[in-house]
RNA sequence: GGCGCCGUGGCGGAGUGGCUACGCAGCGGCCUGCAAAGCCGUUUACUCCGGUUCGAAUCCGGACGGCGCCUCCA
């Protein structure tokens, strides 16, 4: 099996991923806080760990994805308390429109998508632990975590906890031994509709241990990648990365992997710089296919612009794509060809370099399109089929009678040398959304892509 | 201020110490009734200043610029 190596934030390199002894690998990203509908930008690391998991899976491994819902939170109850509604059910709604709206991405569902209301045993206990050990104390129900008693901690975001702000002005600060510790648990407070009970008292988890506790729950300790995108990196990653640690004496991940924001316009797309475009908005306008292509256009670790231009040569590479796998023939792909699917590859194989991938797919795509002879598909739907593409090489929809008559109509205007009528005819056409392409073979009804 | 990332041709975006991706757009040509698609050709890039080297856009140092994190954020 051939090496696959990933840019791994903590020790800041690029480190050979080292599969289960039974071969498997999991995988856990952190998913929504379900208070609003997704946008684009948390789009983007669903896509990279779904591409990433299809990737590893066609180099032979099993691989488990875990990505976890927050359906507890802050946001949740002050958005639940400015509608109206109980917090339980405004979290029911947003994570159902997050399924629904990252359905819609086609890309299948993660293996396990835990809810953190439904982990709440697993939390206790870990917490329970951490206290057991002396890392964690109790002040007035609250929970905290004692952060300078990992001589670790700072070693995901390589900065010095000297060095670190002092978290002035925030809640509970008070109540902490050290401005730096940060809450395990946080004791009910007068208008939060949800609540568990602990040994400790009652009130509901913080934020960070509510995922150490879901990926051990689902992947154990030690599993092969954390995912995320780069703002997660501290404090949310860095405190997971320490409870784990002080609870159970061993690394939560292997390697930390972080994909860049989605920038719009100059500054990154987040919901507290208020810039953001809906999910489910931009694939009603675009299409999952363009969107898939946009993303994997780019490294996932670098920034990446989005705006309508870039989705346009989104989609006219979708397109280009398309219009290839069009005049290929089922079966196996020229064997000289080869060597531009392995490129592909092993693109994937440094650090999932999906442009360096996509660049030797189009190169195989050049060098099927100048072939006289039919060239066998197997290759290009083997690539597609990795980055969530494969129906950019099915057979296109038909045709309805109605743009068949009126390619016939276009087809007498032609012969009867009515030049004029046949243009008007295939300016109709495309009004239809089919475009007309005349071959040697005869005339041609193509789709016209979104 | 601290930590980190980045600065590539008209645009987007990879990568390598010497062989100069890929896509989009433009222009010219072939093909076509005209187009579209495709193919061929085409303006040849690496922020600046030092250094290392036979040779650097690629390594080192510095400057300038941009972005992210340090507070909720994918």
């Amino acid at each position: 099996m051939a090496a696959i190596r990933l840019y791994d934030t903590r020790s800041g390199e690029l480190r050979q991923l080292v599969a289960s002894p039974d071969g498997s690998i999991g995988i856990y990203a952190c998913g929504p806080t379900v208070y609003g509908r997704i946008h684009v930008g948390n789009a983007r690391p669903f896509v990279v760990n779904s591409l990433l998991k299809r990737f590893l899976a066609h180099e032979g491994h099993d691989v488990t994805l875990v990505v976890n819902i927050t359906d507890v939170n802050d946001k949740i109850y002050d958005a639940a308390r400015a509608m109206g509604v109980p917090s339980a059910d405004l979290a029911a709604e947003m994570g159902a429109h997050y399924i629904a709206d990252t359905d819609a991405l086609g890309l299948g569902r993660p293996d396990s998508e835990p809810l953190a209301s439904e982990t709440i045993e697993p939390i206790v206990s870990l917490i329970a632990e951490l206290i057991e050990r002396g890392h964690a104390y109790v002040v007035d129900g609250d929970v905290y975590f004692r952060v300078r008693s990992d001589p670790q901690y700072g070693s995901l975001s390589r900065r010095s906890i000297d060095a670190m702000n002092q978290g002035e002005g925030v809640e509970g600060a008070e109540r902490k031994e050290d401005p730096l510790d940060f809450a395990l648990w946080k004791a009910h407070k007068e208008g939060e509709d949800t609540v568990w009970s602990a040994p400790w008292g009652r009130g509901r988890p913080g934020w960070h241990i509510e995922c150490s506790a879901m990926a051990e729950q689902k992947l154990g300790v030690g599993f092969q990648i954390h995912g995320g995108g780069n703002d997660l990196v501290f404090p949310h990653h860095e405190n997971e990365a320490a409870q784990t640690r002080m609870a159970r004496d061993r690394e939560l991940a292997q390697i930390w992997m972080h994909n860049g924001m989605l920038q719009f316009g100059e500054e990154k797309m987040a919901k507290s710089v208020g810039n953001v475009m809906p999910l489910h908005e931009v694939l009603d306008d675009v299409g999952r296919n363009a969107l898939i292509m946009l993303f994997v256009g780019a490294h996932y670790r670098q920034p990446m612009a989005f705006d309508d231009m870039r989705l346009m040569e989104a989609l006219a590479r979708v397109a280009r794509v398309r219009d290839a796998a069009r005049g290929l023939v089922d079966g196996e792909s020229p064997a000289e060809m080869r060597h531009l699917r392995d490129a592909f590859f092993e693109a994937l194989r440094q650090d999932f370099n999906t442009p360096a991938a996509l660049a030797a797919m189009f190169d195989w795509i050049k060098e099927a399109n100048k072939r006289e002879e039919p060239v066998g598909r197997a290759d290009l739907v083997e690539m597609l089929a990795v980055l969530g593409l494969q129906n950019l090489a099915e057979h296109g929809s038909e045709a309805g009678a109605e743009e068949q008559e009126l390619l016939d109509q276009r087809e007498d205007a032609r012969a009867a040398g009515d030049y004029a009528e046949a243009d008007r005819l295939r300016d109709e056409l495309r009004g239809h959304g089919w475009e007309v392409r005349d071959s040697s073979a005869g005339p041609e009804l193509v789709r016209v892509e979104q």
